[in-house]
DNA sequence: ACGCTCGCATCAGGTGGGAAACGG
DNA sequence: CCGTTTCCCACCTGATGCGAGCGT
């Protein structure tokens, strides 16, 4: 299930309209005042989000490091009134991407890419298989033109995570997710008004319990889930300039348990133990002074990411997952056994990110430093235009692939969805969507839509990574201080053309890499991944990879000796978003066998040295 | 004298581990 | 009794402040 699941990469989007002048989260800043907006009987334990039981896919063919941003997985289902927003509200089509024409890119082209979702009530109204065409979905008029197209920054760790069933630690005081959600947004409305929130709501309605080392249902949700499920991003509102010139982290929402607690509910996100929730993107287009206007459809858009569902715990149940954390969370970095090999490397080898504000900073992904960086920089980084990096009002500088290797790959990992804004009916019939199996021919004529090459760094991330290999062959500050002093004089950016431009832009490039990468085969595997790593990985690395699994923790289900070789070539490795997701997940997608379990009695043997 | 760089110490905040407490 | 929750701990990080050293 978990396998299955994890693999697919389902995505909804949902547009919402109102009935009336609705004020913005973030004015009102208060989560009751927010709910209030919407009915409350959207709200709650009745808001799930049924996961795909499971997917129709092989892992491989629905390999996350493609360069189809969302390979069809299973079915997105909720019940009725599952929504945020009541689902009265919801127009019930389904937009495509911007420049989408179902009759111009074939039917298979887009089923294939996404897992529809629904308007609740029918907002992910049961997966009804395959068979259905394009044709069902409704094409609804766009109303505003707001389209936004998201991406999950950070996709690969969450595919990590999501591969053993993600847990999130929740405390009195509050926890911070990790991996955190981060996305990049395009599409927007460059003067257009936003505001940008996270809503976290039960995934589906049952009490879970990890039993036998595996997760397994336990009787049924508790239904008085109540308090403030929605982080409204500080930032907001913002323009659609704003939002689309950087990273749009929520690194800073905290989970917590306490439903008494009142202070810091803006940071808070209150939930149930052993409960699992999905969190969900909404982007709001707002007036200038926060408040909606009601007067124009479709202003609202939400956008779920099933891979970055997780169990909420207040301790960890799985050890995969405790290991994944320690292994990546730079914050955890005194509970990596094997942190002397791992991290005494000379300082050009050090990559190792710091615990930060950062977005990428705390969230790395493995194998960073063994993708084929040939490869990448020569499709990306070199030919990678910086369409995203134009200038602004915003005095932040942005590092681009240009500079910093960590973006090789990254450019392609901008794994997004975009504004499918809902149209038809909830009882329509556009309920159903083909999703059809992943084929080659859809990515290719999708790709122009669904990827966009980028990479984005802001002076933050960098400023976390101050012993990174990129400030010293990029700038070549030696000390922490100098680069600290000088990230904030900015980087020699040139202005960029406008995101939608480069989205179009880079459709062929990304095309090519797509092919050289194998994406097309079917299989999702990319051999020349593989073959890279293989290379890539020197003698002394793996002896180095060897004493470090002697150190670490041991895991029975061979979650370490599994993942080690890439988790330790993370532990130096690059950011998240920036790094090379791409190898990383093929790498995951390539050598796991999903079909065994992946989670773990609580067993472990620490072997400390 | 002034400004800048650098190193060091301190601090706040985040992390998982583990034992104790709690509750059904 | 057992599963879950809470609390405290050690560890880690970046941010910050301070003083010393150096060059102009």
């Amino acid at each position: 299930m978990l396998g299955g699941e994890g693999e697919s990469s389902t995505f909804s989007s949902t547009k919402e309209a109102s009935d009336e002048r609705r004020k913005s989260p973030s004015v009102e800043g208060d989560d009751v005042t927010v709910r209030s907006r919407y009915p409350e009987h959207g709200l709650g334990a009745e808001r799930y989000y049924i996961p795909p039981s499971v997917s129709k896919q092989s892992p491989e063919t629905a390999s996350p490091c493609s360069f189809i941003p969302y390979t069809p997985g299973g079915p997105v289902y909720a019940p009725s009134a599952a929504g945020r927003y009541p689902s009265s509200l919801h127009l019930g089509s389904v937009l495509p991407p911007a420049g989408f024409s179902p009759s111009a890119t074939g039917r298979s082209h887009f089923s294939s890419a996404y897992q529809l979702g629904q308007s609740p009530g029918c907002i992910y109204p049961p997966y009804a298989g395959s068979g259905s065409a394009l044709s069902n979905m409704t094409l609804p008029a766009t109303g505003p033109g707001m389209r936004a197209q998201v991406y999950l920054c950070n996709r690969p760790l969450w595919f990590k995570f999501h591969r053993h069933q993600t847990e999130m630690i929740i405390t009195k005081q509050g926890r911070r997710m990790f991996p955190f959600l981060s996305f990049n947004i395009a599409g927007l409305n460059l003067s257009a008004h936003y505001n940008v929130f996270v809503e976290v709501v039960l995934a589906d309605p049952n009490h879970w319990r990890f039993q036998g080392g595996k997760w397994v249902t336990c009787g049924k949700a508790d239904n008085s889930s109540q308090g403030n499920k929605v982080y409204i991003h500080p930032e907001s509102p913002n323009t659609g300039a704003h939002w689309m010139r950087q990273e749009i982290s929520f690194s800073k929402l905290k989970l917590t348990n306490n439903k008494g607690t009142s202070h810091s509910t803006s940071q808070m996100v209150i939930m149930q133990s052993l409960h699992k929730y999905q969190p969900r993107l909404h982007i709001v287009e707002v007036t200038e002074d926060g408040a909606e206007d009601v007067n124009n459809d479709g202003k609202t858009q939400s956008f779920t990411f099933p891979e970055t569902q997780f169990i909420a715990v207040t301790a960890y149940q799985n050890t995969d997952i405790t290991q994944l954390k320690i292994d990546h969370n730079p914050f955890a970095k005194g509970f990596r056994d094997n942190y002397d090999s791992m991290y005494t490397v000379p300082e050009n080898d050090r990559l190792t990110p710091s615990p930060t504000d950062s977005p990428r900073a705390h969230q790395i992904v493995p194998g960073a430093r063994y993708t084929m960086q040939p490869l990448f920089q020569d499709q990306f980084v070199n030919n990678l235009p910086q369409n995203r990096f134009y200038n602004s009002e915003r005095a932040v500088p942005q590092t681009n692939s240009l500079l910093s290797p960590q973006t090789e790959d990254g450019a392609s990992q901008r794994w997004f969805v975009t504004s499918m804004q809902q149209g038809g009916n909830c009882t329509g019939t556009s309920n159903k969507l083909d999703l059809t199996p992943y084929d080659g021919e859809y990515s290719s004529s999708l790709l122009p839509y669904g990827i966009k090459s980028l990479s984005m760094q802001t002076s933050h991330a960098l400023g976390y990574y101050p012993d990174s290999p990129f400030n010293a062959m990029s700038a070549g500050w030696g000390s922490r201080a100098a680069y600290q002093r000088k990230v904030t004089t900015g980087l020699p950016w040139s202005p960029r053309p406008s995101p939608t431009a480069g989205l179009l832009e880079d459709s062929d490039k990304v095309k090519q890499i797509q092919i050289e990468e194998g994406v097309n085969d079917g299989g999702g595997l990319i051999s020349s991944w593989t073959e890279t790593q293989s290379l890539a990985l020197s003698l002394d690395k793996a002896d180095s990879y060897a004493m470090a699994c002697k150190r670490r923790r041991l895991s029975l289900n061979g979650l370490s000796t599994e993942d080690s070789p890439s988790d330790i070539k993370s532990a130096d490795g690059h950011l998240a978003d920036t790094a090379p997701c791409t190898a990383c997940d093929l790498q995951y997608a390539g050598e796991l066998d999903l079909s065994r379990s992946k989670t773990t009695p609580k067993v472990a043997v620490s072997v400390r040295a």
